[in-house]
RNA sequence: GUGACCGUAGUUCAAAGGUAGAGCCCCAGAUUGUGAUUCUGGUUGUUGCGGGUUCGAAUCCCGUCGGUCACCCCA
């Protein structure tokens, strides 16, 4: 009987599920890199006012947030998008821009928890500060396409959805609306899909709009507007347009964003974001109180949405399953089939984990078909038998069921040679 | 923060007011130097927790905690 659970919200990774973290964080990290990102990382803990100031009061609602033993006011970050511009802000001249970071990491939202959402997730996020070309925003969408595709998710099974902020702004003023109502409007759009028509129609009437003219505004806005034709001409060339999709209603929560905005969405699960980001070269300024002006863009994907994803994507289980596979498996197992020869296994063992090679063994004497029947558990591909033929060991492929003899002096180079050919045999396709 | 449904062994689930059970998993044996199958035996519960109704509660009621889902939000 569990005495204590996990808090509320909270996950335990058993190796499964820890195998499952470690592909996606080393798939992340392989792509953000293969793009010239740098890793860097943030404190999960922060003072909450880094959050208030990027995001207002009202976001306390919504964070993990504590007072300390004297009675500081922090947080377990919900985002790590504040720590970078506090990071990047204060020692900006020490690099080089366009800056091209990357970090990876637990984040923690104070929310109910449902699917593909808990209180605790992790984030890969990839910005580029310091650049304010549709080049950089292109740059970032192409990693989070490649990062897909990496994991075996192809056009079929996800898209780009992307939108602009500056058309949104440029309809509010040839309309004549104040600047004010910006924020307000913005939250009645991201909402029109969902809405109820009746509801839409009210509240755009309080600020001076019709459905009609919203709808005729957004059905106008293709893949041919101005304000898409940088990005559509670099995305073509590398070959990565056919991932888009222009939607004028993605406008990714608060006002932070200030241009080019993109999610992007699976296509046949109906589950929430797999990633979101875009363009905001205020918050830089905000953040240092004006000192720094850096233009700024950036995207973030969490683990829970894409894990889902991934199990459910055929095109993506094999890659996960050699992945998990890989993770869960050794090299080969010891077998001590005469105790008398345990300390001579003992002594392989040892030099063929200084080589590298994964093995285990049993600590106690055991039946040799037990231990055989450990191997197997253990996805062992070679067993080697220490027994009263010492110095002479058997090498077994429990794959293919060969086996060899082989003096045990030079156990390490043959299960080396064996471990470099392809494995091959009756259970493996 | 709001609402709905759910909570029984490690796990998946039975037991619909009357003695808490089964499959799987795990451990040991059948099998003393080779992996399967099968068979045998074994461990585990204050039925999430607390209160109430009742002669009697896993079962009905209230509260609480947790899970799932939806709303909110999605930075």
């Amino acid at each position: 009987m569990a005495t204590f659970r996990t808090v509320k919200g909270f996950r335990d990774f058993f190796p499964e599920e820890c195998a499952l973290r470690n592909y996606i964080t080393e798939t992340w990290r392989s792509v953000a890199r293969r793009y010239g990102f740098l890793e860097y990382e943030a404190p999960v803990v922060e003072s909450t006012d880094l959050f208030r100031k990027k995001s207002g009061d009202e976001i306390t609602a919504q964070l993990f947030c504590f007072r300390d033993k004297a009675d500081r006011e922090i947080t377990l970050r919900p985002e790590v998008t504040p720590s970078l511009a506090r990071m990047a802000t204060a020692r900006q001249r020490d690099f080089k821009k366009p800056i091209k970071w990357f970090q990876i990491g637990p984040c923690f939202r104070y929310e109910e928890p449902q699917e593909g959402r808990g209180r605790e997730f992790i984030q890969f996020n990839a910005d580029i500060l310091g650049d304010t070309s549709p080049a950089a925003d292109a740059e970032l969408i192409a990693l989070s396409i490649d990062v897909m595709r990496e994991f075996g998710v192809s056009a079929e099974d996800f898209t780009v959805r992307l939108s602009n902020r500056e058309i949104w702004n440029q309809f509010l003023a040839e309309k004549n609306i104040s600047a004010e109502h910006t924020a307000t409007f913005l939250g009645i759009i991201d909402k029109i899909e969902r809405a109820k028509p009746d509801d839409t129609e009210t509240k755009l009437g309080n600020i001076g709009l019709t459905t009609a003219e919203v709808r005729s505004f957004m059905a106008a806005a293709d893949e041919n507007h101005p304000a898409f034709a940088d990005l559509k001409a670099n995305l073509t060339a590398r070959g990565l347009w056919s991932f888009i999709k222009i939607d004028a209603s993605i406008v990714r929560g608060l006002a932070y964003y200030t241009g080019t905005v993109f999610e992007v969405f699976d296509l046949k699960h109906n589950l929430r974001a797999v990633a979101g980001g875009g363009r905001y070269d205020k918050l830089c300024a905000l953040m240092s109180d004006g000192n720094v002006d850096m233009p700024a863009a950036g995207f973030a994907m969490g683990d829970v949405v894409l894990g889902i994803l991934l199990k459910r994507t055929p095109g993506a289980q094999c890659a996960l399953t050699s992945a998990l596979l890989a993770a869960s498996s050794i090299d080969a197992f010891v077998v001590v089939a005469d105790e008398a020869q345990r300390p001579h296994a003992l002594a392989a063992v040892q030099a063929l984990r200084a080589a590298g090679i994964r093995i285990d063994y049993p600590f106690a004497a055991q039946k040799v078909g037990k231990q055989f029947q450990a191997a197997e558990d253990r996805k062992a591909r070679f067993a080697i038998v220490f027994g009263s033929e010492y110095p002479e060991v058997v090498i077994k492929n429990l794959i293919a069921r060969s086996q060899s003899s082989v003096p045990a002096a030079s156990v390490v180079e043959e299960v080396q040679k064996l471990l470099a050919e392809p494995v091959v045999g009756p259970l493996i396709a």
